[in-house]
DNA sequence: GTTTTGGTGTGACGCGCATCACAAGGACGC
DNA sequence: GCGTCCTTGTGATGCGCGTCACACCAAAAC
């Protein structure tokens, strides 16, 4: 392990929310004893029950998470993009992958191993509280979206959801994209419902001048009439 | 503030999940410093919404997570019992309460203030760690309520819950009671789902031998028949 | 006593959405 | 050229379950 690496892999964790506040020499050793991996589009980091003793900050690239449901659906549950951490629940209580992980496009990880990143959890008191802050968001997002799936209807969770990706919704609307490349399969996956049904709702909301569907691309034209659609509370 | 009063708290401290694992001295610090606070039962002990300054551990009584769902359903989470500790997401986060609780029965809590907590999860390790395995495990439960809320069909939402109540799931079964005392419309608030619904689904199964209704108590006769409806993976 | 309240039991009706089925248009390799 | 694969688009059908409506019974309140 050479010292380039090791810094290279210190900048990728100082850039993650979790190991920012750490000095720089805490960083120093983490990264020593991180491993970078790359993977390339399409190929499985983890599976659904497999055991987990490590976690990954991403350094590059994009990854899906994506859980089977009791009913042999495959929801989408987040897509991670550089300087987010997953893996961390596993890790920290040492039980099963709770999900599966792909790579989206070609990415590189820096993996921390359970039995590495404990110590730290016990000597470095910033550590643990900012792992609980994340655990606590993370709580927070998980009861928000028990509560969508199971109380809202099929147009409602797709308004959401566009909001959510285009960065309209609990971000700031300055920075919004409103040009999203999405199949509708993949939103039918990610609010569990089914790839016709989304169909009929973005194609009412096209006739009602709300979206554009042109080549590929989901326009958002009116985001007030949307967050109406989402029941934006 | 008397030193019976303080043993008496640190007795109940000690039998929570959480503190237990800490050193005599320091339970008697944390309840040197906690509050013991009486509520009857139907009390509102905290909102959703409120901004939460403090956790409770219960000493005595039990009492009852609810939160209001978008289409002002209100939804129990959970019912908890002596030795539980709930609030522990908004302290830890200074965030809002994400629930209403409220006391089921006579209860008396014992209440850490924000304040006081934070300095003990920065000095002992061994707090921080074990907080974060109770997130860990708030965090798995939340997720699997998730895909049954999304995806099972309401009878098996019912079959489901009927044996975590009963504790056949995720509990031994060795001391699983059989014997339950709910009404119709608790089951119901519980599943997200409708009295009637709930009604038509436990008389078929009382039909067909697997569950009695006799003066206000649901008896489960057959165990296996209703692991089979849940789907029991 | 009577009235009120809260749990229970059932039928009728309708909406939302999953399912099935099929057509049409691009992107790709042969 | 032609086949295949994926995405999109739309109709028909059916099931689950929420909603409304009403009847029954017991316990509590008057």
């Amino acid at each position: 392990m050479n010292n380039a690496d090791t810094i290279q892999k210190q900048d990728l964790l100082s850039k993650s929310f979790v190991f920012g506040i750490l000095d720089h020499e805490i960083q120093l050793e983490l990264a020593e004893k991180a491993r970078l991996v790359r993977y390339s589009a399409g190929d499985t980091i983890f599976d659904q029950g497999s055991t987990g003793q490590s976690m990954m900050a991403i350094a590059k690239g994009s990854v899906r998470v994506s859980a089977l449901a009791p009913t042999a659906r495959n929801v989408v549950l987040a897509d991670l993009q550089a300087g987010d951490v997953f893996g961390e629940i596993a890790l920290l209580d040492g039980g099963e992958r709770s999900a599966d992980v792909r790579a989206s496009t070609n990415c590189e990880l820096v993996v921390l191993e359970r039995r590495h990143v404990l110590p730290y959890l016990k000597g470095q008191p910033d550590l643990a509280v900012k792992m609980i802050t994340l655990l606590c968001q993370r709580l927070r997002k998980s009861d928000d979206r028990m509560m969508e799936f199971a109380f809202l209807q099929l147009p409602e969770r797709i308004a959401r959801t566009l909001l959510r990706i285009s960065g309209g919704l609990d971000g700031d609307p300055v920075n919004a994209k409103d040009r999203l490349s999405l199949s509708q399969s993949e939103i039918a996956d990610m609010i569990g419902g089914t790839r016709e049904n989304v169909n009929r709702c973005l194609r009412r909301w096209q006739k009602a001048g709300i979206i554009d569907l042109r080549d590929g691309w989901l326009i958002i034209l009116d985001r007030n009439k949307l967050a109406d659609f989402a029941g934006d509370t």
